[in-house]
DNA sequence: CCTTAACTTCACAACTTTTTGAAGAAAGCG
DNA sequence: CGCTTTCTTCAAAAAGTTGTGAAGTTAAGG
């Protein structure tokens, strides 16, 4: 019944499993877990962006549980936001529009725990030697690329900004 | 022996030991498998920058073959080089200077396959839906990030050069 | 309040990845 | 040439990760 004289059929179900399976596979290989990755890239690709529980463990043929997990993770990085629709226990998975600046800002925690874990290496193989040379010089990519990628953040937001109010 | 009256003691091999597997728990962390990040990690903390790779599995304490296969996946990522000792049947391997410059380089291509699984995505929803917005956007801050990448290595590069020939 | 839908938690099973030991191949050295 | 050291390959064991079913918790709706 769906299926009938709709005009050129805008939205192709499979082609969208595709793709959302496609997307996840790049995100696992950057080195997200393979649920949460299925079921951002499905939130992605969803229209409204807004999807239940349900949905997602329908389109994504897992159980209730592994949802659960998924948007347990993506929750607490950010990734995705919950609510509850009111007057009903269903709830509801959003993705956010500043969710890719929401992730890379999430990535300085990560660079300070690599700089912090040099400057230990730096004192451990001591002063004056060819290792600390390179320890340093290790050091300081990551404070370059720190503050290079907030640079390259403002200037993000800056360009969002501008087409916004366009 | 070795032990005694060396003023100062340098270097502190326990110390060092506690940063390599520090260190290569960050890389862990940031997607690289466990045997070839201990192992980048020990070259960097190694005085030359070069070790054998009996040398690795001692400090390791891992086997010739957890040794060589992860010395193969760094070779072919470009993070280590092999060399062989004229005259002898031991390989050495290194840690380049560059190596950092190499990693985000890498990186480039793992973008690219980002962008190309959202070009699929963008007609697999269907013209004009919320959804083929919100790929586009997506799409475009991987664009963006592509070129900024590119401008940022270019500009730690001319970093490296100037403070090399000062 | 009791019923029931919806989500969560947890122990365990299925699956993947990692590391190993053992056998094999390459290459210096006598 | 053949012995020996060193690295590599491969099948299999060990370790780790992921997803499930079942039981439990929460809260809406009668």
């Amino acid at each position: 019944m769906t299926e009938a004289g709709k005009s050129p059929k805008e939205r192709d179900p499979e082609a969208v499993s595709r793709f959302v399976e496609l997307f996840a596979g790049r995100l696992t290989d950057a080195g997200m877990a393979r649920m949460p990755a299925r079921v951002f890239a499905a939130l992605l690709a969803s229209d409204d962006g807004v999807l239940t529980s349900a949905q997602l463990g329908d389109q994504l043929r897992v159980s209730p549980a592994a949802v659960s997990g998924a948007v347990r993770y993506l929750s607490q990085t950010h990734l995705v936001s919950r609510e509850r629709e009111p007057g009903s226990r269903r709830e509801r998975y959003r993705v956010h529009s500043d969710q890719w600046y929401e992730a890379v800002t999430n990535r300085e925690a990560l660079l300070r725990h690599w700089q912090s874990a040099l400057r230990e290496g730096v004192t451990a193989v001591g002063a004056g030697s060819p290792a600390e040379r390179r320890l340093r010089e290790t050091l300081e990519f990551f404070e370059f690329i720190e503050v290079e990628l907030t640079d390259m953040m403002r200037r993000w937001r800056e360009k969002r900004e501008a087409a916004a109010g366009r």
